[in-house]
DNA sequence: CGTCGGTCGTAC
DNA sequence: GACGTACGACCGACGT
């Protein structure tokens, strides 16, 4: 039976009504810190029942604009006696926005106008899209809206206003409501009204003349002081009008389908529940301890170590301890460059304590000697028969190598278990692991320390704030290690994934971290004189084609020039509506035009310089004269690492002028730089995934897999195959491991749609396997929420079954990409520890520098090169059996450039 | 003067 | 809307 669509809606809710409603409505709520609660508490509790009732794709919540608006100017008497807003209030305001975000909520606040206005606006232009409209307000001036597809509802009083339910209650159709308001008036808006005339009045005048007009017409005809009170108020009756009539023309940005509600930030709205003490809502979020936090309180009791005895003891406590968390504090978040200032301990849960040694400020207490009490640890510290966990121990282990101390024994660590359990949490941080599984919040780190310019070092923290804050982080990571392991140890993959690959992984990064690589620094900066001065060239040929001086790199500008003064065709535009400037869009613009190509040239460069001649070199530690990223293991959803401080992941290959940089990149005086990276790493993955006969045997025979993609498709032999259909076969290729449609693929090669679909068509004729695969994958996804690596990591898609179709195609394609990229990612990583085992245990010169997705780089003394080269192919293509080899291109030279 | 969202561009 | 995963520079609006 052919189903037609119901009609999409468009839910507006007044929140300026209902804020102040809230407000007035809900007794004096605080929470225990005196903050007043009342109108956040009324103003959600209202939007989860909405959301209950109504579950809306489409919602906006919306606001009154600041200040005056045009009914002000009208009319100096507007809202007059409105007493100023109170206090407790206005400190809600901002609560409540926080709350509507975190609820996934868009919010409208337009300056000039009221919430009214904005509502009459939006639900017109839903109207005049086919899309109805919920109006959620307990204003009755809002009824003026209501039509056959506009229905108003009291969220609070739980009344609907549809057509019949404003006859019922006004007496007057919804058509009439603005000149009933213009008589009745309104108190509260100080608009003046008729004298004497109520709603029955006014009622009663609407059914007989029909509307204002024509009441007005007739004004000689009305008897008694009220016809007095009427002809008397003649003169103001318009303005009357105006104030009770919502505009319905406000200029808007944002259309009916953009207000789509969000999936809500539930580690948020925790935080802010938590914060107003919301405790039945806190429950429901799931949290997945929220309710551990009534019944499990730990009783706390933190030390702070001074004396060689409580030192003594404790170590002897450690000694003991089957378990122990660990955490170290320092000067800095470099952990190249930190100074130790404090160690902090736990044994079990709530007993813990901090040893400070290094904190130095007026009337510091006297401290144990570092150096004497680092003496004392190092056994502890790296004996592997004493177990820790810490929360990012490759921070501590770095850190503590600073200082001579090797660690060993990392057991665990809260950042990769939280990771290993869902990679699409957005944090792993402590302080949100513990809100989220313990139901505690943490002192931060600001709140000790300060930020921005007030922020000092955490030597200068006085002991007890630093005791208090230092000790809780080592007692935390001990509980959130007590309520995450037994989870991944719920799921045997998992629990693989975690001891396997990611604990281990962790000290190998620790080390490549600290091996750096070597960075010409004066190469670099020749190049960005060289940089400088072409720019400057281009600057100014851009601005005598565009007769005035502009800033090239700004979006805005260079869309002011070119659409609006050069008038250029605006080919596409960006989300918010604008005429976009992206890459493609000026490449296509400058085959017809001159400014484009300069601006174009002009970004390629600047960005060239700004992000990488000009920042590598001031990234280069002084000490070590070398560049140390930081990888994070706890960052993508998909089970790569990713780089940052700087990123080594995203240094330039493709242009002449990127290559450059990359031979800056150097070994040390006899040593080379090897370079080596998997071939086709994720299409090889795809074969092994899907079984595909075709595309493993492809691999099998060692073929270059986009040209035999082109034979398949193209229906010709493999020799015969062009560049060009070779060129499409490659995008093909990278199209389906991304989940590209025959769209995107159009769009990427410049071919019309049908001819992309016949492409993809042919290509699952050719290859069913990998068509079979897909689909079952987008099967399981919606069957389990999750998908998985050939390794058992899991990402998981909450919006898989979406009914939103854009966010479900979105989920859908990154449920095709993520088994692929993750498994590679996977792939790289056991492929690092073996590398890295083999370079422990031999003892050879070799140093692993960097890795890039697919890619390990290597900083080896000449006289092991063969040695290395041969156990580094061997690590990477023996790290797994697919159905399919993997193969390694390896190559060698003076810099990262030249092995490439 | 800092923060934040939007946009753009680099990598795999 | 249309190609997945990242990091970061820059701009410009906004708030202190």
């Amino acid at each position: 039976m052919a189903k037609k669509a119901a009609k999409k809606r468009l839910v507006l809710v007044d929140g300026s009504s209902y804020l102040y409603r809230a407000f007035h409505a809900m007794p004096n709520f605080t929470n225990s810190h005196g903050e007043p609660t009342g109108a956040i508490y009324g103003m959600t509790n209202m939007l989860r029942k909405l959301l209950n009732d109504y579950t809306p794709e489409y919602i906006v919540v919306v606001f009154d604009a600041k200040g005056r608006n045009f009914r002000h100017d009208l009319y100096q008497e507007y809202k007059a006696h409105r007493p100023p807003m109170p206090d407790e209030l206005r400190e809600q305001i901002e609560p409540v926005h926080e709350v509507i975000k975190a609820m996934g909520l868009p919010i409208l606040q337009i300056d000039g106008v009221e919430a009214d206005d904005v509502i009459g606006t939006l639900s017109v232009m839903a109207s005049k899209q086919g899309m109805s409209t919920l109006i959620s307000s307990s204003d009755k001036d809002l009824t003026q809206l209501v039509h056959e597809d506009v229905v108003m509802v009291d969220s609070m009083s739980e009344t609907t206003f549809d057509v019949d339910g404003v006859k019922s209650k006004f007496d007057v159709v919804p058509a009439q409501i603005i000149d009933y308001l213009a008589l009745v008036g309104d108190t509260s808006d100080n608009i003046p009204g008729i004298p004497k005339v109520g709603p029955k009045t006014a009622a009663k005048w609407l059914q007989t003349y029909g509307s204002l007009d024509a009441i007005i017409e007739h004004a000689d005809d009305i008897k008694g002081k009220i016809g007095d009170n009427l002809r008397a108020a003649l003169p103001q009756i318009p303005l009357s009008k105006t104030l009770a009539t919502i505009k319905c023309d406000v200029a808007l940005q944002q259309k009916p389908e953009q207000l789509q509600r969000q999936t809500p930030d539930d580690d948020r709205l925790r935080e802010l529940f938590l914060q107003y003490e919301f405790k039945t809502w806190l429950a429901d979020l799931g949290g997945v301890g929220a309710s551990a936090n009534h019944e499990n309180k730990v009783k706390t009791n933190y030390q702070v170590i001074l004396d060689n005895k409580s030192l003594d003891i404790w170590l002897k406590q450690l000694k003991h301890a089957k378990l122990f968390a660990f955490d170290t504090e320092t000067t800095s978040l470099d952990a190249m460059r930190a100074e130790l200032v404090g160690l902090s301990f736990c044994t079990e849960a709530g007993h813990s304590a901090y040893l400070p040694l290094a904190h130095r400020y007026p009337d510091a207490p006297k401290q144990l000697d570092r150096d004497a009490v680092l003496k004392k640890f190092k056994p502890l510290l790296e004996d592997p028969g004493h177990k820790k966990v810490g929360q990012n121990l490759k921070y501590d282990i770095n850190v503590l190598a600073n200082y001579d101390i090797h660690l060993q024994g990392v057991a665990f660590d809260t950042m990769l278990e939280s990771y290993v359990l869902d990679s699409t949490a957005t944090r792993h941080d402590m302080d949100s692991l513990s809100l989220k599984y313990l139901g505690h919040k943490t002192i931060k780190y600001e709140e000790v320390a300060g930020k921005g310019k007030k922020q000092i070092g955490f030597d200068e923290v006085a002991l007890e704030q630093a005791g208090e804050y230092a000790a809780e982080d080592a007692d935390i990571t001990l509980r959130l290690h007590h309520a995450l392991w037994p989870r991944v140890q719920a799921i045997p993959a998992l629990s693989t994934l975690f001891t396997e690959i990611e604990l281990p992984l962790l000290t190998v990064l620790a080390r490549v971290e600290r091996n750096g690589v070597r960075v010409d620094a004066a190469m670099l900066q020749q190049q960005s004189q060289e940089l400088a001065q072409r720019l400057m060239q281009l600057e100014q040929e851009a601005y005598e084609v565009a007769e005035q001086p502009f800033n090239m790199a700004s979006p805005k500008q260079i869309q002011e020039i070119l659409f609006t003064k050069q008038a250029l065709p605006v080919i596409k535009k960006t989300p918010k509506g604008q005429p976009s400037t992206a890459e493609d869009v000026l490449q296509e613009l400058a085959l017809d035009y001159p400014l484009p190509k300069l601006i174009l040239e002009h970004r390629g460069l600047s960005k060239l310089k700004s992000t990488y001649t000009d920042k590598l070199p001031e990234m280069i530690n002084p000490d070590t004269g070398r560049v140390h990223t930081s990888y994070h293991q706890a960052v993508t959803a998909t089970g790569r690492l990713s780089s940052s401080d700087p990123n080594l992941q995203n240094i330039p290959v493709r242009s002449e002028e990127g290559k450059r940089i990359r031979r800056a990149f150097v070994a040390s005086p006899g040593y080379k730089i090897l370079s080596a990276d998997y071939s086709q790493i994720e299409l090889r993955i795809m074969a092994h995934l899907s079984g595909d006969q075709g595309l493993c045997d492809a691999f099998a025979q060692n073929l270059d897999v986009h040209r035999a993609t082109a034979a398949e498709v193209f229906g010709v032999e493999r020799d015969a195959v062009t560049d060009d259909m070779r060129r499409h076969a490659k995008a093909i290729n990278f199209g389906l491991i991304y989940g590209m449609s025959a769209f995107g693929l159009a769009r990427q090669l410049k071919i019309e749609r049908a001819a992309a679909q016949e492409y993809v068509d042919l290509y699952f004729a050719r290859y069913p396997g990998v068509k079979t695969y897909m689909d079952n994958t987008r099967a399981r996804a919606h069957e389990n929420g999750f998908v998985e690596t050939l390794f058992g990591r899991r990402l998981y898609l909450p919006e898989i079954n979406s009914s939103n179709h854009i966010r479900r195609q979105a989920a859908e394609r990154t449920a095709i990409n993520a088994p692929m990229q993750g498994t590679a990612a996977d792939l790289i990583k056991k492929a690092m520890l073996v590398a890295d085992d083999w370079i422990q245990a031999s003892g050879a010169d070799v140093r692993m520098v960097m890795q890039v997705h697919d890619e390990l780089v290597f900083e080896i003394a000449e006289a092991d090169l063969e040695q290395a080269e041969r156990h580094i192919r061997a690590a990477m293509t023996e790290v797994a059996t697919l159905n399919v080899p993997l193969q390694v291109a390896v190559g060698v030279g003076d810099n990262w450039g030249e092995a490439h």
